[in-house]
DNA sequence: TAGTGGTCTAGACCACCTC
DNA sequence: AGGTGGTCTAGACCACTAT
């Protein structure tokens, strides 16, 4: 079977494709953990040749969107990274052993969207946001301190679960509840000293230098669903990077 | 013409071409900003289908050693991340407009390599190495404080060159003065409080916030050539990162 | 054993660049 | 006009996984 597709055709064929592929993740007839057709079924379905089929799932896979294993297939890729303040802090235990951090949802509110949050997320300043201020703890040490804002309208089942069910990790929390499965982010890093009200939940003097992460998350749609803001203590602080 | 590859056998054949190309770059039979030989050649001269020499260019292109123009022909890219420190911070005129760093070479000292310098050189500590103490100025306001190392073996060209020669970017300098091109770098950034001397060569008070880097540059053959550290003030530090 | 992705081939035609 | 990389095809055979 041929298929006509809706795209542009000044684009490469195997980039149509890759948007074609990209659009059944975001609309969620393929979801994250299972396995897409065979690259057979995809090239008498899109009638195109194995190698356009092959380029396009290559596009998906450097996107970090599919993953492939050999003699099982090819999978929506669950983007796992609640934990990406890894990347950032590093937390130990006295033993050296790395330690995963207990998320603690403090508070829930509806408000309006302040500016740099409606930029975030794309939405008219003054848009009804949900607003959550959450702790991560070790230990029930306090190390990280977070405010997070989700659109309203897209997360208001949010507003019916009580805050003890929201668990450690929020993604596939939101992916269960609501639907909107997270696959990318972006975050901005400064250091700031630390002010009042996150001094407080990490019980630390008020102008310490903490780091501050602005983080913008994406659905498999490349539209915003999540704008946040966290810090931590500077000294946890420690990245790596590779230059090219 | 075909061409028996000296690795591996049991490597795919376009990982093997990969290896291959990349010998002739660091060997330096090809040169940064040159174009390597055309599709064409590689696929006569190695035996190899067009569809394998395409898969292992596309993998250095990837990795950011090639770089492809369409009509012209495929090149060495010529890494050009002296200014990498943009990266992480942010300096700007009173008008807002970056600037662009002059360097100052302060100091040239032959020393016996540090532990770690030893183990970022992967080099025996002790051996002799060229220790370089440098500020990186805007309008002649110290904002970066840098210490350099380099194996002594390699780099001892550089003991004869007065310091006011040594420019402001220092990888063109290697590569012109001693051949070694830089192809890549890792950086490991943490916030500290800044020491004795850094202090007084970025004109702050001891123990300020300062973010250290430390960077391991390598050469295309995958050898480190240079460790260094450098610092600045927290305050300037900004930094973006994308997640999947 | 059947089915999956991984590797490799051997072209054809196109778009773009340089001269 | 001639040469470059970019796209696309239509297979073959292999290595690995599940059952």
């Amino acid at each position: 079977m041929t298929f006509t597709f809706s795209n542009d055709d000044r684009l490469p064929l195997y980039q149509r494709l890759r948007d074609e592929l990209a659009a059944n993740i975001a609309e969620n007839r393929w979801r994250p953990g299972e396995a897409i057709p065979t690259e057979a079924e995809l090239v008498s379905h899109y009638g195109v040749s194995i190698g356009t089929v092959r380029k396009a799932v290559d596009k998906l896979v450097a996107e970090g969107v599919l993953e492939r294993f050999q003699g099982r297939g090819t999978f929506v890729r669950r983007a796992s990274f609640d934990n990406a303040m890894f990347r950032f802090f590093r937390f130990q235990s006295e033993t050296g052993e790395p330690l995963a951090p207990e998320g603690r949802v403090l508070n829930r509110e509806v408000v309006e969207a302040p500016a740099q949050v409606a930029q975030g997320l794309n939405i008219t300043a003054g848009s009804p946001v949900i607003h959550l201020t959450r702790v991560r703890l070790i230990n029930q040490r306090p190390l990280l301190s977070e405010s997070i804002w989700l659109p309203k309208e897209k997360f208001s089942a949010l507003l019916d679960i009580p805050l003890s069910e929201f668990g450690n990790l929020l993604y596939p929390f939101y992916e269960e509840r609501v639907g909107c499965a997270v696959a990318s982010a972006q975050e901005y890093l400064t250091v700031e000293p630390v002010g009042a009200k996150d001094a407080e939940l990490l019980q630390i003097a008020e102008g310490t230098a903490v780091i501050t992460v602005e983080r913008v998350a994406f659905g498999y749609d490349q539209q915003p669903l999540e704008w946040r803001r966290y810090c931590g203590l500077a000294s946890h602080f420690r990245y790596h990077v590779e230059i090219r």
